[in-house]
DNA sequence: CTGTCCATGTAAGGCGTTACATGATTGT
DNA sequence: ACAATCATGTAACGCCTTACATGGACAG
C-alpha cells in the first residue's frame, strides 16, 4: 500500500496530526497521489498498531489532538519500500474507453468528450507550469538541493505528460474534424535498443 | 463503474460468455483497462440484476455455460456513459512518490529504482508499436473504418504516452548520473491560449 | 450569527486483487 | 499420463470514496 508510504516519508521530514498531513498531500503529492481525509486517519490507525508510527495525544477542548511521529521501524519499512523497484503500474484510462468505443457514438458526441478532456488538460497543464516555475529558481538556494530537485521532478514529469496528452488531443481532434482517419507514423521514432 | 460500461461495450458488438470477455479485454484494452475473471463475472451478475444484460444458458457437460446479450435499456445506458465528459481523472503513480521522497536514500538506490522503470517501459513501449504497426494497414480495408481508426487511436496515446515516459526518465537518469541538479526549461512551450 | 478553520473520526458501499475450487475436453 | 484450454464461480481482504457526525475558535 503506497498510501502507507507516503505518510511515512512526510512523518520522517517532521511529526504530523491527521488534519495536516491532508494539508500535505493537497500541497505537494496531489497530482499524483491524491489522498481523502478518511482514509489518512484511517491509515494512520493501521501504521500505529503496526508499531511504524506512534501518537503523541495533545489534550484540547473538544476533541483532543493528535501529533503522528514515526519510529525507526517505520524509517526502516519506508527505506525499504523507496528503494524497492516496483513491477509495471497499470493505469485506468475511461476516456480511452470512450475513444474505444467510439463507433458507437456519433463523431459531435466524440469531439465534445474530446474537448472537455482538452480544456480540463489544459488547466491543469498550466496550472502544474505555474508552481513549476514559483519554485523552479529554489533549488540551490534549498536547505536540502537534492531534495528539492527530486521532488520538482515530479513536476516535471507532469507536465510532460500533459503536453503528451495535450498534443495527442488536439491532433485527434483535428483528424476527427476532417474526417481523416489516418494514423500517425512512429516509424521515425529511434529505438536503439533491440536493433540488428 | 467504467468495467461495467467496458463489458457493455464489447457486448454490444456481440454475445460473450465470461471467458470470452475476458480474452477480449486481454487482447485489446487490457493496456488502459485491465479486468480480471472474478471481478468480470461478480459485474455480470450485477449488471443482469440492473437489466442491462441478459443470459443465455447453454447446457453443457460440467458446469453450464453463461452467453450474456446486452438488452436496450443496457445499450442506452452505454451511450450515455460513453457520451458523458468525464470529470479530471485522478491518477496513482508509486514511482512518483519514490522520487518525491528520493532524498531519504541514497542516488544508486533511486537510479536503481528508476533503471528498473525504464527497462518496464521500453518493454511495453516496443511492444505497443509492434501491434500498432501490425494494425496500422487495416483502417481502409476494415469493415468499420471508422471504428478500427478510433481503436487505434488508444494506441496512439499510449506510444506518445510511453515515449514522454522514457524521455522523462532519460533526462532524470543522466542528471542524476552527473550530479547536475538542473530543472527543464518549459518556457519555450507555446501556450496559445490564456494569452495576451 | 454565520461560516470557515481546526481536528477528529465512523459507516457503508464500490472496486479490485489473490487465492481457491470444480470439472469436462483436447493436445503432446 | 499430464498439461493446457474452456468455463464457471466463491471467499476474503484491501483500498478508496462519499456521506455523515461532532465540536471549539475565530473572523466578518
Amino acid at each position: 500500500m503506497s498510501l502507507k508510504h507516503a505518510i511515512l516519508g512526510f512523518l520522517s521530514f517532521q511529526p504530523f496530526t491527521g488534519y495536516d498531513l491532508k494539508k500535505s498531500f493537497d500541497a505537494s503529492v496531489r497530482h499524483f497521489w491524491p489522498a481523502n481525509q478518511s482514509q489518512i486517519y484511517r491509515t494512520l490507525a493501521q501504521l500505529t498498531q503496526e508499531g511504524f508510527v506512534t501518537q503523541e495525544v495533545m489534550e484540547r477542548e473538544g476533541l483532543d489532538k493528535k501529533v503522528y511521529h514515526i519510529t525507526d521501524s517505520g524509517r526502516q519499512e519506508l527505506h525499504r519500500w523507496l528503494a524497492e523497484p516496483r513491477a509495471i503500474n497499470e493505469t485506468r484510462e475511461p476516456l480511452l474507453l470512450q475513444v474505444f468505443f467510439g463507433s458507437l457514438i456519433s463523431d459531435e458526441e466524440v469531439l465534445n468528450v474530446l474537448r472537455a478532456e482538452r480544456d480540463a488538460a489544459a488547466a491543469s497543464f498550466e496550472q502544474l507550469k505555474a508552481i513549476y516555475q514559483a519554485y523552479g529558481d529554489t533549488v540551490k538556494t534549498h536547505e536540502n538541493p537534492r531534495g528539492q530537485f527530486l521532488s520538482l521532478l515530479t513536476l516535471e514529469y507532469g507536465i510532460l505528460g500533459h503536453q503528451a496528452l495535450l498534443d495527442w488531443l488536439a491532433s485527434v481532434i483535428q483528424r476527427l474534424e476532417t474526417g481523416d482517419y489516418s494514423l500517425r507514423d512512429f516509424n521515425d521514432l529511434t529505438n536503439k535498443e533491440h536493433r540488428e
